[in-house]
DNA sequence: AATTAAATTGAGGCTGTCTCAAATTAAGCT
DNA sequence: AGCTTAATTTGAGACAGCCTCAATTTAATT
C-alpha cells in the first residue's frame, strides 16, 4: 500500500514534478481537480501518475496530509494562546471555518470527501482531537452550553466544508455558522458579540 | 427559448417519456443525473433529447417546477396552519429542510445548482418571497430576533441544500441548522425545545 | 558495451456532454 | 392509396474525464 521510493533518478523527478503539479491544482480548485491536467503540467503522461500513485487517493495522501497538517496547526496554535476555554473553542472554530471559506481543498480534506485518502484522513482525525478537548475544557468552565457536544462543534465545521465547496455560492451561510456556533456558549460567561 | 409542442404525435409521445425518465432520475440521483441514462430509459437516443429540450436545463425546467411548487406548497399550507408567527415560520423552516435531507434534486432546485434553469428559479423565488413574509411577521410579533433576518433564514435553508448534497453524508449537519434556526427567537415567547 | 530491470508511453476502453448531416417517418394533399 | 414534404430521429463524432496495460524506451549495473 505504501508508495516505494523510485529507484531511478528520472522516476523520482518525475514524482517530485507531479506531487508539485498536483498541490498546485489539488489547492487551486480543490481536490477534483482533473489528474489529466496535473499530468500536462508536470510534463508526463496520466499514465505515469498511475504508475507512482495509483490513484487519486494516493496522490492525495502523497501532497495534502503535510498541508493541511499545517494549517490546523497553526489555527491550533492560535486557539490556545488564548486566555479562556470558551476563547479558545471559538477561535479554532472560527479560523477553521475561515480556511474553508477560502480553501476548497482543505474543504474536502475536512470533509472527507474521498475516504480512501487515509492518510489525509488520519491528519483530520487530530483536528477532532483537538476540537473534543477544547470542548471537554469549555464544558467543565461551564461556558459552554451542555446540550452542544463535540459532535455538533465537528458537524458545524463539516457543514462549512459543504458549504465552501457547494456551487453556486451563497455568501451568507457564514453568518449562519457563526451563529449557530455563538448559539453554544451558557448566559453566564456570555458577551454576545453582534453578528 | 420557449420550447414548442411537437406536431407529430410520435415525437410527443417521446417528450413525454422522456419527461418521464427525467423526472424520475432526477428524483433519484438530483439534478446532475446523466443525460444518457434518462435517454436510454425513454427508449431513445440522446439527441432526441437536446432536440426536445435543447440542454439539461430545459429538461429541468419542464419536469421539476411543477414538483418543486408542488413540495413547497405543501409546506407553505402546514405552515401557515399553524397558531402563532413564531410557529409558522419554525414549521416552514424545519418542513423545508426535511424535504431537502431526502430529495437531493430539492437540495439542487433550492441551492439554484443550475442557475440557467430559470423557470425552476422562479418557483424557489417564491419559496423566498414566502420566507420574507414569515420574517416579517414573526418579527413584528417580536419572537424572532431582529438580528436575524430574512436573508439569514433564506442563507440557513441554503446550508440545508448544500450539506444534503454534500457526499459523503455527515448526519449530523441537522442538528446544527436547527440549532441556528433555535437561536433565532428572544427570550420573550421562548420555550426552548431540547436538542 | 551489453544486459536487465525500472519506468514511460500512448492508445484504447469506459462514461459522460453536446452537435449535426443523413436517414427515417408521420402528416397532409390529391 | 400513393406522393410529397417537413418534422423528427438517429448514430457517429468531437471533446473531456478516468483508468489500464502491452509495447517501448531509458537509466542503472556489470
Amino acid at each position: 500500500m505504501a508508495p516505494e521510493r523510485p529507484r531511478r533518478r528520472d522516476a523520482r523527478e518525475n514524482a517530485e514534478k507531479l506531487r508539485a503539479a498536483a498541490l498546485e491544482a489539488f489547492l487551486a480548485t480543490g481536490l477534483d481537480a482533473p489528474l489529466e491536467a496535473i499530468a500536462r503540467v508536470a510534463g508526463v503522461q496520466v499514465g505515469t501518475l498511475y504508475n507512482h500513485f495509483g490513484t487519486r487517493e494516493g496522490l492525495i495522501d502523497a501532497v495534502m496530509p503535510e498541508v493541511v497538517a499545517g494549517r490546523l496547526q497553526a489555527v491550533a496554535d492560535a486557539a490556545l494562546a488564548r486566555g479562556t476555554a470558551r476563547d479558545r473553542l471559538d477561535t479554532f472554530v472560527r479560523l477553521v471555518v475561515d480556511l474553508l471559506e477560502g480553501e476548497p481543498a482543505l474543504s474536502d480534506a475536512i470533509m472527507q470527501r474521498y475516504p480512501e485518502a487515509g492518510v489525509l484522513g488520519d491528519v483530520c482525525e487530530r483536528n477532532t482531537g483537538i476540537v473534543r478537548e477544547l470542548v471537554r475544557d469549555a464544558h467543565r468552565s461551564g461556558e459552554l452550553s451542555d446540550s452542544f457536544s463535540a459532535d455538533d462543534v465537528i458537524s458545524l465545521i463539516w457543514l462549512g466544508g459543504a458549504a465552501g465547496r457547494a456551487t453556486p455560492a451563497h455568501p451568507g451561510w457564514r453568518r449562519v455558522i457563526d451563529r449557530a456556533m455563538a448559539s453554544a456558549w451558557t448566559a453566564a460567561g456570555d458577551s454576545a458579540p453582534a453578528l
